[in-house]
DNA sequence: GCCAACGTTGGC
DNA sequence: GCCAACGTTGGC
């Protein structure tokens, strides 16, 4: 079974958008520079997992596609390259501190899902997200909520 | 090992 | 631009 998840990305940096007109359409997910958020990428993280991008620190912030994780945690090569944004000098390339996993976009969601949105959406108890002062840039998803938040994204249909 | 100071995240 | 929340650092 697959988990699911919730990478954030500043879209300034790098949007969904840039992900989707990247080379088949796959990336390295690099930069990643918390504890927390390392170990979900390296210990949890699988090769076949969805997860949604989200956009942050934009106005309005929110969930604009679904990734996949199409390779497992391996070192973050941008922490060993000096001058780098992602520099960090404590990373030793024979005992890696930071890792990165590669993603490839699936899907753009036909409607872009905004925080607010996520708010008043019913049976999203609990998701990361939302928890007051919560700001790990990867997270878990659990199933039901990822349904949950899909289907919130999917364009408005009418009769 | 405690904790104050500091830096960063990210919504607003 | 503000600032609450939180993670990290470093003195002790």
């Amino acid at each position: 079974m697959p988990r699911y998840w919730l990478l954030k990305s500043e879209p300034a940096m790098f949007a969904f958008d840039d992900l989707w007109k990247a080379p088949k359409r796959t990336t390295y997910w690099d930069g990643v520079r918390n504890y927390q958020a390392r170990n979900f990428m390296r210990d949890d993280m699988q090769v076949g997992d969805l997860a949604f991008f989200y956009h942050s620190s934009v106005d309005p912030a929110g969930i604009a596609g679904i990734v996949k994780i199409v390779k497992a945690g391996y070192p973050d090569w941008t922490a060993f390259e000096k001058g780098h944004e992602h520099y960090d000098e404590k990373s030793d390339p024979k005992n890696p501190t930071w890792v990165m996993v590669d993603v490839q976009a699936v899907e753009p969601l036909p409607e872009f899902v905004t925080l607010e949105t996520l708010r008043g959406v019913k049976g999203l108890d609990g998701l990361e997200l939302l928890r007051k002062g919560s700001r790990l840039s990867v997270q878990p998803v659990s199933a039901a909520h990822f349904a949950i938040i899909a289907k919130a994204g999917k364009a408005k249909t009418t009769g």
